[in-house]
DNA sequence: CATGAATGAGAGTTCATTCAT
DNA sequence: GATGAATGAACTCTCATTCAT
């Protein structure tokens, strides 16, 4: 049984994400967040003092969830096609449902604040870290074009991180995501 | 001889440019650019009345240039992969120095102004255009890989925001970054 | 035990009205309702988030005063005679009295707010309605001149209008005034 | 033929009068005022110096036409019923047109220019004079009902005040407006 | 745990007014 | 006479944060 303050917190950061997406990460005041969960000044500053602390509470949730799901196909010894297109589905998914406008939040958190720019710094270091066992695990297996799985994971996750960006900003049609998607699967597989 | 008027209005640009780099785009405040040009409040505010006014301006001024560095090398016939190369020393130079930073500014002025996501809007449009144009010429030359040329620019354009962003907030080494650019070089490239 | 929160709020006005008499309402700014209250800026907007506000609600308490008194005598079925005297008494009392000075920052508040505009408006028509009532009484005993009640009603209105605007601006002696509310006063009864 | 700088002056008048009526003395500023007469600040400022100058002679030539039509009525030897009906049309007329939205403006000048108090106290007593003086003579006649001429003058002003600003305010219909002229004009002939 | 009154710093904005050209 | 760049004082308003109850 989860005690009482659990609950709260978890309820305060159910509206904080909700508010993230639609105002972004620096234009959400704790007044806002006192309004929206009904809270007042003195109950909320028990629960987190800062927006920032509320931003980074819920990107670790994400990475975890994240974390766990990779480490799990791994110990299933799922093959790197079957997690590429994990990999794709999870993206394509993301990037078409409104839930990835908590990225833009994500990168205002990182530009405006300092512990923010550390946050995004580890969840980008582990996601590279797990594409590029993907692609290593891909080669390995003989499906995967060649060249150094690090370099390619990079260039991967700074895709993903420009189109990320720029959908969130400015919400192209689902046809041009998964375009970019599919050109994405069909680049890292050899016999393109 | 310019007027006065012109005058001050490049002096506060020039101010401007140099703190939105040392402070990021959020963090510069109308005040901060009455100490940093010596101008009264009013003074300022006859000029420009938002630090949004200063960075839109900034960001044409910038867009102007590469346009015409573009129409340039299209005019005088120069090849794809001249121009690949001028692109792409172009864009190592830029994340190598430390004038890339006001990419950071430009990133939070997208993220945090309505104004500013139709200006970066924009930008995109016209670089993914520019980029498109490039690989078509290289692929009627023979040396570019196959591929709908405008799915290609986007992936390119998507994969250069992503690598800015990062670098903004990371700095990594140089490198990195060159490995990161020599890859696309030869992704580009035909007989990889 | 009234919360402390309400207190605070009644001293505030209490201050305000001093204020505005004192000034006008035009000049009266919030910074100056800090400084005479001695709460901060975050501390007075949090009970009032403008002078207007006060004002609106220092007319409305005047407003619902008048009103009960009127039930009242109303309820008590005073003669007509008794209204007009008590109406004149108090027009009387409320001219000659540095208190009517609010008038000045109503008049102004009603001139220069939109809101104050509407609010004055209420503030007329419910005086026009409680004379027309007396002066209806006041024919069916007979004592009073003939003619449609509602017009007779709004020529007093205007000329209490006109000269408490007018007392306002230039303060005339006490047996001007009383020469003008004795002149309303026979030119009611109808043996003049 | 008139300096230049009458004409100037002519015009600025007329820019002014016409915001004064659209937005009330206060709200008019300088500023305003070099837009709407294409002027610069300094240009501005050579022919007034404040909004209040120009107010000021606003009222000065209106004051000085409606002497002159009386004394030119008074020389002419015309019945007090003559000038009595000319007033009241003057009036009705002026409350029904657009232009005694100038009232509103004069008001607040009134109310918050330490000068603007002094022309309009001449104003209204000048405007008190003659209407006594009309009094007067209609008494005379055997026309006008007895009592102080002084006393009905103040009355009438201050009914008249009262109806322009508050007609300024609200609005009201035109034939509201004629019952309570129509009304004023019994009250004043004796067999009523 | 929770309340909500209060703090105080600081951003943004606007204006009347001056003055070198 | 006229221009318009520049001044500097004021004022509005909002936020993160604290603290007595």
């Amino acid at each position: 049984m989860p005690a009482k303050g659990e609950e709260t917190k978890k309820k305060i950061l159910e509206k904080a994400a909700e508010l993230f997406v639609q105002k972004g990460y620096s234009a959400v005041t704790m007044k806002d967040l006192c309004e929206a969960t009904g809270l007042s000044r003195g109950g909320l500053y028990r629960h987190f003092k800062s927006t920032g602390e509320m931003m980074a509470m819920l990107i670790n949730e994400e990475q975890e969830i994240a974390d766990n799901e990779f480490k799990k196909a791994i110990a299933e010894g799922k093959s790197a096609l079957h997690m590429l297109d994990a990999f794709i589905i999870r993206h394509q998914h993301f990037l078409l449902s409104s839930t990835s406008a908590l990225e833009a939040a994500i990168n205002q958190f990182a530009l405006l604040d300092e512990n923010g720019r550390k946050i995004n710094e580890e969840r980008v270091w582990s996601t590279v870290n797990r594409t590029a066992e993907v692609i290593r695990i891909g080669q390995q297996e003989g499906l995967f074009i060649d060249g150094d799985p690090e370099i390619i994971a990079w260039h991967i996750v700074f895709f993903i991180g420009g189109i990320r960006t720029q959908t969130v900003l400015e919400n192209p049609g689902a046809d041009f995501i998964k375009q970019q998607i599919e050109y994405l699967r069909t680049f890292l597989l050899k016999n393109k």
